[in-house]
DNA sequence: TTGAAAGCGATACCAT
DNA sequence: ATGGTATCGCTTTCAA
């Protein structure tokens, strides 16, 4: 059981040779000759030994860490796809760190502003509000990836869903359904992917002159508790609300449809709901959401392979990856009937 | 807009002192004239300069930030407790660096081993089985807190639930309601969690003389999956199967109830569950699982109080706190009845 | 191919 | 109260 780390000082002297000539060797470059190399390599497997990253960090000006900034790390939505960036990081030599904003931007420039202390490697951001992102990132050096959102100019890598396309599926699966009236519930406002959500839903009423009215679209956060909140409100006054709703996440409908059941309205007899994520939970047997899906295994593997794309070359060309959503029908979503609330309370 | 990062040495220059007296004014340590810690204070702070944390690292041997290892990101009791111990830490001027064994021994022992080479100020493990732990840990010198597990000469800072009184309290549940033969599934059996919560089942059987089988005893892994392919090996012959289950975590029920409806089996008129977390989605009125309550924000705030209180005072005496299960009955455990088959095709 | 030496950005000890 | 200097562990440049 050895006392002491091992630095690579310890290795030089053990050896015989010179520092330099150990860090060529167990960072693979060149400059140093066969047998040195193995004398070398084969000694450090033996004692175990490994450059400290710090030391590493502070000469090279960058550490093998990326920062990953989520608006909440409990939502199933952002846990999954950490999970998959995060995974393709690692197998590439790389460390994630993740952050939360807890959904306040104040919090995520802090975050951002975190990179040039520590010297991440690499930067994604996958929050759900928008601060002025411009100017905080614009003095960074080290490779961005942006997820799910974008902003005007931004001309590096990002990876998001086509959410006008999302926006538009959705509402166009409630019209189908027979649904005139149709409801949106956002998530921040400030978001560019609700923005487009929104134009997708709009364009729907649009082209189908379905009744368009800015008090059916109300403003979330993307938090359960917020569904639950303005679904209470819905109730209120059910019979003079949409008879159906485009919800800005699953976890907003999980809160929503909480509230329904309490109050006894029906989904989706009384009431449709269409979200979007498709979480795990939304499958459920028990609660088989209608949702859209924005194929997070994908997206997180793409995010991940920008990044490690730009790490490898810091002039390879920035690409935009927009992923096609996938309507998936399950039981939130049914036709609309003008008699929706004979033999109920809401008569 | 600055060109170039400020270093301390920046700073020292642009006032005329020396980096050793502005690394004492930032710092806040004694040996500055209150004028010259103005000084620096304030230029420091209108050209927003904070120290380099690798620098600074390397220079103290130790990083401000705390390695968390989990089972499973994705798993919302470890993301929530995640969440409560980032929250208390960064309070407190630490960040968190998460890592997923994805319940892998071998990953877990490979993180572990980064503590030397990142120098983590400390380290708190909430994996779900055990490596052989206790040489891994010898080894190092920071701190260290075990979440929800522990082993035999273990003699540092832990927390963790009761889990004998646990897994006590879910087979007592189950016997009150007239359950006779009840099963039991269990996480990674190597963990010391999942022992007690089993030896707490166990006692209850022998208590009130319940037949105790090994068959009745199944092995899982705490993942949705396995509870679903358990509950599909259960109903292969469902009529010589227990009548309840107490099931190693709520994820695991999860699955378990997706495959019993499935396939007709009613819960909890054909067969009844209980298992562990209270996760956010147990307590959705569309599932409403019977569950023993961990207190994961107070378990996190706990943990990281341990934590911050070794952080603090290397040398302060080591505190093992046990959680008081909670068990939230709701609807997947109902009364034992020797008809609940009539009327259906297990008849 | 090899190694000496400077440097990365801080901290900490020890003179002054 | 100050500041000079060594040091942390590694990378990198440049001579030999």
């Amino acid at each position: 059981m050895k006392e002491n780390k091992y630095t690579i000082s310890d290795v030089a002297n053990h050896l015989g040779v010179s520092r330099s000539t150990v860090s060529k060797a167990i960072n693979n470059a060149p400059g140093v000759s066969p047998e040195v190399r193995k004398k070398i390599l084969t000694f450090v497997e033996e004692v175990g030994y490994s450059p400290n990253t710090l030391a590493r960090g502070l000469s090279k000006g960058r550490i093998n860490i990326i920062a990953l900034i989520v608006g909440d790390a409990r939502n199933p939505f952002y846990s999954d796809l950490s999970f998959y960036i995060q995974k393709a990081l690692n197998e590439n030599g790389y460390m994630v760190m993740v952050f939360n904003t807890e959904y306040e931007e104040k919090r995520e420039v802090e975050f951002i502003n975190l990179t040039e202390r520590f010297n991440f490697a690499g930067l994604i951001l996958i929050s759900a509000q928008s601060s002025d992102l411009k100017n905080v990132l614009k003095e960074l050096k080290v490779p961005v990836v942006l997820v799910n959102r974008t902003f005007d100019d931004f001309n590096g890598d990002a990876v998001f869903l086509d959410n006008f396309q999302g926006g538009y599926m959705a509402a166009m699966h409630l019209m189908e359904l027979g649904h005139k009236r149709i409801g949106f519930v956002a998530g921040h406002i400030t978001s560019s992917s609700v923005k487009q959500r929104l134009n997708g839903y709009l364009q729907v009423l649009k082209n189908y002159y379905l009744p368009h009215s800015e008090n059916d679209i109300r403003m979330g956060d993307l938090k359960m508790e917020t569904g639950y909140n303005i679904a209470k409100d819905i109730i209120k006054d059910l019979k003079n609300q949409p008879s159906a709703f485009v919800l800005a996440n699953d976890i907003t409908a999980l809160g929503f449809m909480q509230c329904c059941k309490e109050n006894d309205v029906n989904i989706p007899e009384m009431i449709s709901i269409v979200s979007f994520d498709d979480i795990v939970y939304a499958s459920l047997k028990d609660i088989e959401l209608t949702t859209v899906s924005q194929h997070v295994q994908e997206m997180g593997e793409q995010a991940a392979r920008l990044m490690l794309k730009k790490l490898d070359d810091s002039s390879s060309k920035s690409e935009i990856i927009v992923i096609e959503p996938n309507l998936i029908i399950r039981n939130t979503t049914g036709p609309f009937k003008s008699d929706r609330f004979a033999n109920s309370k809401f008569r």
